[in-house]
DNA sequence: GCCGCGACGGCAACGGGTTGCCATGTATTG
DNA sequence: CAATACATGGCAACCCGTTGCCGTCGCGGC
């Protein structure tokens, strides 16, 4: 018998159902707080007191005191990049696991639109993870001082971080290359304030000393197709035979605009991307690209986010690092063995024995 | 001259910033929200003080006796569903603008999630916008009775909805595969409890009567990739020469599928899509398509939700209908005059004369 | 000199739960 | 049977702002 006696705009509060119910407002919210902590047949005389009212507990009110919201917040670099979605999935898992709600905010690849969302947000969450921030590590550590932090793709002294296995990454499309023949690789750089563009570029200056390989730089582009589109301009002044992109947006927007171009992909140049987004296995040729374990990622960083919600000390040492691995495609092929069919300004035009060169 | 003696874990309140200034609470309370009420001298005073604390308003506290947290839910169906990105672009546009907070709710295309997820965050939220929600009519409307809603991509009687023009859209898709030739069209149905779906079907059916083209539906199948490919596999068997898809991704699906089985698009059969996403533009052929604009959407909605926050009605009349456009691209052809070459299970089986006999 | 008015600031009561502490009643133990 | 321990529920303070109402004060008008 619902009561259709009180107006219906008003909320039903813990007096309401301790009124119902005989007893006093503390009992009410023991018997959904703290159950333990109250008799049994009363809390369950409460629970359909409150239930028949329809009575729901105000998070809002809750936090004044508790100050937790149970509440997390997901900070992602672009929403328009497919890259989160598998994040995004993965964090909410853990979120709604450990009863935990996911706000995710879209800091639209800027800075200070990041820092407006988390400053706004942050008094209202018990923790944040910051997925490819955009932020200074100095503001960051800021944040980390206020609540909980963990960082996603990026490694901050004393601030817990969770990174993919980008060297090895690196290493495995090296090789690859490698073994088809390519002996220079020419690095398309994404955005310098991104952390996994720098490490995965001195990933594989190293990689190319291992293994023999020379490699350069071209760039920054914008971590896009268009920015993709740019650098396969640039590439064709200063030709390779082998390219490893930032992500697999630009490495789509380099075949693009290669093949716009007459260069042929993989005959003439071989173009391997990172993230293995779904595109990548929808575009003519296939993508090969290294994929990182995004669901992972975002699952590992809110559990590791929870635990230190709880109350444990977040492992501030070395960042967590997961394992990725090579998806081979039609976008790498062996080298073209007869440079000179046909397409002179890929003959003589190779760079100077030195690619390196104008390296920073 | 910050205050180095306070513990630096505890947040700094309007008393404290009072005991400084030596105003009551009050007072600054009044100085951040109503600064017309109270002496500009005063306020300047409070407001250096606060400066100086490191003084931020708690808004959760605020909310406790406002009832407005500032905040609005986005609720979208699936976050790996790329058409939702620019929705979202649009939507936080608008809510920035309105200084509000947007909290993005992905319901992973389940109406059970979407319903829990919806009832967690409702308190905390002063309205919601719900894309493409998968819950039934009856608990969208109870829903909008507790707080703000505006739904989008779907038409509720006596909720404010916001819809593109599909009509017009399957209209100008079939008027385009005409000009090609094409008298009959087959829809591929996406899930049932789609709104745009249903509404897609029966204005085809619509635009297939007055253009005097046949048209019939086959499935539901799942909007994507898969459920596309699966699609193709039916497509083979009862053949036609044109298809209509849900969306984007089981166009591509059906491309993909069909290719697969050696059926040639657009030679053999065109296909259109809907919604015009990215990957629309990068899978070979350039998918031919209808699209929306997203941006619009989001915005419209959002910009509608924070009137009906702010007081208005919320015009609950006729949905508000934004345009939308025919991408015509590679994946639509002149239908093949010559059916008979070399294909011998797509001559002779063309469905009966009454094609549209097995619809509902 | 008195009255009225507006500007300004303070008091106190919320809003809706949470929780430390105490009082009571019952069960257990010596 | 007294003494102690425990289970249970209530009281009241607290979390941090907001706001209706009232008192005070200075100023202009008559």
């Amino acid at each position: 018998m619902p009561d259709h006696t009180r107006p219906p705009d008003k909320r039903v509060t813990i007096y309401d159902v301790a009124v119902e119910a005989a007893v006093s407002p503390s009992t009410v919210s023991r018997a959904f707080s703290r159950p333990s902590r109250v008799n049994s047949e009363t809390a369950e005389r409460i629970r359909q007191v409150a239930e028949r009212l329809g009575y729901r507990t105000n998070p809002l009110a809750r936090a004044l005191t508790t100050s937790r919201t149970q509440m997390i917040a997901l900070v992602i670099a672009d929403i328009t990049n497919p890259v989160y979605a598998e994040i995004v999935r993965g964090a909410q898992e853990a979120a709604t696991d450990g009863e935990y709600t996911t706000v995710l905010i879209d800091a639209q690849e800027s800075d200070r639109r990041e820092r407006a969302a988390v400053e706004r947000t942050m008094s209202t969450v018990d923790g944040i993870v910051l997925a490819s921030s955009r932020m200074s590590d100095s503001a960051i550590r800021m944040f980390a001082k206020q609540r909980p932090v963990v960082v996603l793709n990026r490694a901050i002294a004393d601030v817990p971080c969770v990174v993919t296995d980008n060297p090895r990454g690196v290493r495995r499309a090296a090789e690859h290359l490698g073994e088809l023949g390519h002996d220079h690789i020419t690095y398309v750089a994404g955005p310098q304030a991104s952390w996994p563009n720098g490490i995965r570029w001195r990933s594989l200056l190293e990689a190319g000393m291992e293994l023999e390989i020379k490699v350069r730089q071209i760039g920054p582009f914008s971590p896009t197709m268009d920015g993709g589109e740019r650098a396969a301009q640039e590439l064709c002044a200063r030709p390779t035979t082998a390219v490893l992109a930032f992500n697999d947006q630009m490495a789509i927007g380099i075949i693009r605009g290669l093949s716009r171009m007459g260069v042929n992909v993989p005959g003439d140049v071989s173009v391997v991307g990172f993230d293995n987004i779904l595109a990548a296995d929808l575009v003519t040729p296939g993508l090969t690209t290294v994929a990182a374990p995004l669901y992972a990622e975002g699952s590992a960083a809110t559990r590791h986010l929870l635990t230190m919600i709880a109350g444990a000390p977040g492992h501030t040492g070395r960042p967590m690092v997961l394992p990725v691995r090579l998806v081979v495609r039609q976008s790498t092929a062996a080298r073209n063995p007869s440079p000179g069919r046909a397409r002179p300004q890929w003959v003589g035009q190779r760079p100077a024995s030195n690619p390196a060169a104008h390296l920073p």
